[in-house]
DNA sequence: CAGCATGCAGTAATAACTACGAAAAACAAA
DNA sequence: TTTGTTTTTCGTAGTTATTACTGCATGCTG
């Protein structure tokens, strides 16, 4: 029984080795993996896994609280472990996702805003990275 | 020759009538529509319009920078004409769009960050919107 | 360790979106 | 206005991430 068991245990849910890894190859990669990221890492020590359950675990582990769900880009998701809040920027060019870390906007952080509960914000920036901005 | 027309071509833009009612419907609507949305709506004026005239026609306008796309939900794109800075909220529950209004955050419209170059940004909060919260 | 509820694998289905070629329409010049 | 060229549109056939579903396997509790 390792940590990660202990920690999800603590969380309420069933422990399975697909839902162990799958949060730890998320949380131990420090950033954020696209949805087959995670299932081809995971798959190195789980052959069997399906895809289908990499989805559904994400889920139950976003639901949970402990990943957060990255939808700047409309091809695919990604998942990154729940840290300390910053926000995303996509280059247009080259598809990539970087995490920018600044002050955080205290009307941003608000719980409830004109009526609504709110339970997260995600903040998206788009253009052209360093890299291709160079070229 | 009307207004829209006048106006798209003098973003440099070829007139059609498909462009000009894409255009004239989102803008008019004051509000998001989602890309079906606009598709029946079009389809009112101009009967035989094809949905994928529809989709490149808004990333036309998108990229002339006459309306912005909204990716809050991953089941399908929005769209809104470019009127003045604001963030979307997502209901989970009943899964409605609404309209954030906030002062601007300074730190938000930077247009260069860490070296990127920023052309564009979106804030989605996400919750239970006022009328789901009741219930 | 027995029983039951839950989770998983594998596959089929879904649905938004894109690619593409033929036909049509916009625009410019005669 | 007519003609010709370039661009746009239509219609359909993909494509692809994600979801739904079902029989089997596994974790957990008593």
């Amino acid at each position: 029984m390792d940590t990660y068991s202990t920690f999800l245990k603590s969380c309420g849910m069933k422990i399975t080795p697909q839902r162990v890894w799958v949060y730890r190859i998320v949380k131990e990669s420090g950033t954020h993996l696209s949805v087959d990221e995670v299932y081809q890492q995971v798959k190195q020590h789980i052959p069997a896994i399906s895809r289908a359950t990499v989805y559904t675990t994400l889920e139950l582990l976003e639901g949970k609280g402990l990943l957060r769900e990255i939808k700047i880009d409309f091809e695919r998701s990604f998942y990154e472990a729940e840290t300390e809040s910053h926000h995303h920027f996509l280059c247009r060019t080259c598809k990539k996702i970087f995490d920018i870390h600044m002050n955080p906007c205290p009307a941003l952080t608000q719980k409830e805003i004109e009526g609504h509960t709110i339970a997260d914000f995600h903040g998206y920036f788009y253009g052209v990275c360093r890299e291709c901005g160079a070229r």
